[in-house]
DNA sequence: AAGTGGTCTAGACCACTAA
DNA sequence: TAGTGGTCTAGACCACTTG
């Protein structure tokens, strides 16, 4: 699925529902109708386009959903101005991200630590108990250069068969992925001078500058995973596109 | 509107569809329904809820619209891997940012130049055709330090009247939201080394590690703006939050 | 060939709210 | 209080796809 599909201009959508949101959207980019402007009622448009007031519905809806007008009861629809500037962020799998280079990808564990989590690490997972975790840390190579370092801490309470895993063959992220439905994700995305580890681990000098991705993982309001992504500059880019809705 | 508002786990949701569709999504969540699983047909779930196939239509059409399950004619509506990893990026007003930080803001511009546009700039706009274009350069400051530096080129073709305007007083940002509908964006988050003009620009030493966003603007595929903002490191992160599916 | 989802209809009742 | 959008119904036809 490519997010950044976009509703309109699209050459000859095939339901009516779609068309409808696909000509008034046009209307909305193209400017004939600005900001504030009360688009027809629900009755005019199916009189327009002769069909049931539920189609217009679903089109408008949509267009609702998606941000681009705003439904008021009693007085109508009105055109939203543009304000939360808000972007989908596609974050890849390293290998993937690897292969889309056209480098060989390799993955190296250079740590796998079990023990009682320290206040610290509560921190970091967004943790109220005390219990177990497992820290990781790996590289994950495209060629002979070192791409990116990872920093993970998994609570075992919520995945307890990962204590079980050496992690010498699997990356911890595809493993968790699909081992665990997750419920929401935060990132975090920084710039920082390269610490003494990590500049080691990069082959880089230290206090060179990286590329930081944060991610804390939770499935049903219980915490999974924190883990740190750290990239040299000019190594990576993260590439966010944003279209104001979607059909 | 909040966009990391989640559907499950909603107290008590007023309408059916919504309900079906909280009801379905905690399922999944828990994990009682695995990937793969094939979750009963609309008619079972019609009668089930004593509701019309069109309510359930409409709770199953946005879980997968969401992503969170495939639907296939013949077979029935099954259970997706959680796969790409997307994110809602929020990307705020700098002005907004500043003031968020309970500092006081400043906007101071530095340089401001018309000219016909080079090789370099069309490169950044992903203009094709030559014509004329406005670079500008400001400052955003929080409190006495300087914040962010901004270097925006604007495509004088899509907003012909920026020529009139000083940007003394307005910053570039909030003076082209509203005025030009945008169809498209794209973000590209990276991290580099501080270089000379900057550096001085944000007060800090040369080589030092900055975060920079570049943003592209498209108005129905017509390029607008292009901006790179550098921020040193330490003083911003961007935060992303995602939830599988909304409501 | 049969059964699924995709779409649409022509109504209906209700909640909310602006006039 | 009148008119809007929000929701829902009990059907229907169709396209698609798999068994």
């Amino acid at each position: 699925m490519d997010v950044t599909e976009a509703i309109s201009a699209d050459a000859e959508p095939a339901s009516l529902h779609q068309r409808i949101l696909a000509d008034i959207s046009d209307r909305i980019m193209s400017g004939e109708w600005a900001p504030g402007h009360r688009i027809p009622f629900e009755h005019e448009l199916s009189a327009e386009y002769g069909c049931s007031r539920m189609t217009v519905n679903k089109a408008l809806s949509q267009l609702a959903k998606a941000g681009l007008i705003e439904r008021r009861r009693r007085s109508g629809s009105f055109v939203r101005r543009p304000q939360s500037q808000a972007a989908i962020l596609e974050i890849h799998d390293i290998k993937t991200e690897v292969a889309a280079l056209g480098l060989p990808y390799r993955y190296e564990l250079t740590s796998r630590r079990k023990r009682k989590s320290t206040p610290d690490d509560r921190e970091r997972l967004g943790l109220k108990n005390s219990g177990a975790v497992l820290e990781l840390t790996c590289r994950h190579f495209a060629g002979a250069q070192p791409f990116c370092h990872e920093d993970r801490l998994v609570n075992l309470a919520a995945v307890p068969e990962a204590a079980d895993e050496s992690f010498e063959e699997n990356a911890p992220g595809p493993w968790l992925i699909g081992r665990i439905p997750w419920s929401a994700a935060e990132h975090r995305i920084t710039a920082v001078g390269a610490e003494a580890e990590t500049a080691a681990a990069l082959n880089i000098a230290e206090g060179s500058p990286c590329l930081v991705v944060e991610r804390r993982t939770w499935s049903a309001d219980h915490p999974v995973t924190h883990v740190r992504f750290t990239y040299a500059a000019g190594s990576h880019a993260l590439v966010a596109r944003f279209t104001p809705s979607q059909s």
